[in-house]
DNA sequence: GGCTTTCGCTACGACTCGTAGCGTAATACC
DNA sequence: GGTATTACGCTACGAGTCGTAGCGAAAGCC
């Protein structure tokens, strides 16, 4: 995860038992403490290890959070439901359930914002968290269109922008609501948010401007 | 904002002016320096006044930083542009503006990370922040009832619903765009996004399991 | 002028950071 | 089994930040 072995054989190979512990432990100080609260060498006491084995395994308090909160994540899937309607609620609603965890709020949009100024970070939170849920994405787009519920993609640059927007729109919407909102994405809210973003794909022939409105009351801004 | 002084009117008045250069400082210590790094002694020096002064106003990093950063968004307005696809891309434009400066993108994640655990500071960012973004999608709305762009709610408590999913929907898309993915909103994107808002607004007759896909494809999960 | 509050300044204990150094433990190679 | 190599636990350390206290001076209202 956070450290390669491919060259070194030799000497004394690297505690596993310690990374579980470690990032048990992050995770633990996460829910009781919060992110600016949270100390490496907290979490080297609650882990049984020494502060110094922390320092040699990851940067920083960044990367050690980014390691401990991707594998809540690690539990996504996207069974198949029957129909997209269906499999985009299920799989928003085990995404709500994660983000709802008190460790993954406080953990993730931490480290977020702190990737803002910090492109290893950055790519880092891609790698691990992130590009998890871009294939859920991507394979339920790929399962509506064998049923037929989605129009194939001719063009695979078009696919990508609007494989893109589908989810900046749907995780966007439910960190929103969680975090910043600050109320649960329960059963009732993700119908509605289903029901709108399906039509929003679905409806698909012609611009906004035909699709709404009544023609005549505008264009003369 | 961070002091009322309903009571006091003896004594020496607080300097307008020091609160102008201490906001001023906080987001220029933001962009140079970023959530993490940014002291409070730091500002103090920026801002040229004594960093028990900033203590006298706000209680620390948090509040300090959620005023500061709540300025940038007294720019957001809602002109009417003659169509509710084009109010609608023109305050995404604007709201992605501001999101994609530095000071904005790595103070707000920040703030709202620290606001999961704390209720004071949640409150404050919806008061100064999350607020005035509302009250233009409630506006928005409005404005195309009037053109008949979008159908009367007749329930209020309905309508509250689909205005808080509107606004998670919305300002949920951008952050994510801008702050995870870290692409920018721009035109095209935002006409992609509106587009698919839209088609999902005002198809609004049936639910997503009717308006999704041939019939007969599904349900045999 | 007297009262009240704010301001700038200095100093302080407490805390965390990240690293260095040391002796010891665990594995691979011969 | 011996040796080289790496990881580990532990201690200690300078550096930096935090938030507060105390002081004299400044700037307003009565």
């Amino acid at each position: 995860m956070q450290s390669r072995t491919p060259a070194s054989r030799t000497g004394r190979p690297r505690s596993a038992a310690a990374d579980t512990a470690i990032l048990a432990a992050t995770r633990e100080a996460l829910v009781e403490l919060g992110w600016s609260k949270l100390t490496l060498g907290d979490v080297a006491t609650r882990a049984g290890v020494a502060k110094t084995t922390l320092y040699r395994r990851w940067a920083g308090k960044n990367e050690l959070v980014v390691d401990a909160v991707a594998e809540l994540f690690d539990e996504l899937e996207l069974p198949d439901r029957g129909s997209l309607a269906a499999d985009i609620e299920g799989v928003v609603l085990q995404f709500a359930a994660i983000l709802a965890r008190p460790e993954a709020k406080s953990g993730l949009m931490a480290v977020v914002a702190e990737a803002t100024r910090d492109d290893a970070l950055r790519e880092r939170i891609r790698a691990s968290i992130v590009d998890r849920q871009m294939r859920l994405v991507l394979a339920g787009r790929a399962r509506a269109q064998r049923r037929g519920e989605l129009p194939p993609e001719p063009d695979p640059a078009e696919a990508a922008r609007t494989g893109d927007l589908i989810f900046d729109v749907v995780a966007g919407a439910v960190v929103h609501r969680t975090l910043v909102s600050g109320q649960p994405a329960d059963e009732e809210w993700v119908r509605s948010f289903t029901r709108v973003l399906l039509l929003g794909l679905t409806s698909s022939a012609g611009t906004a401007q035909e699709a709404a409105g009544p023609p005549g009351t505008r264009g003369t801004a």
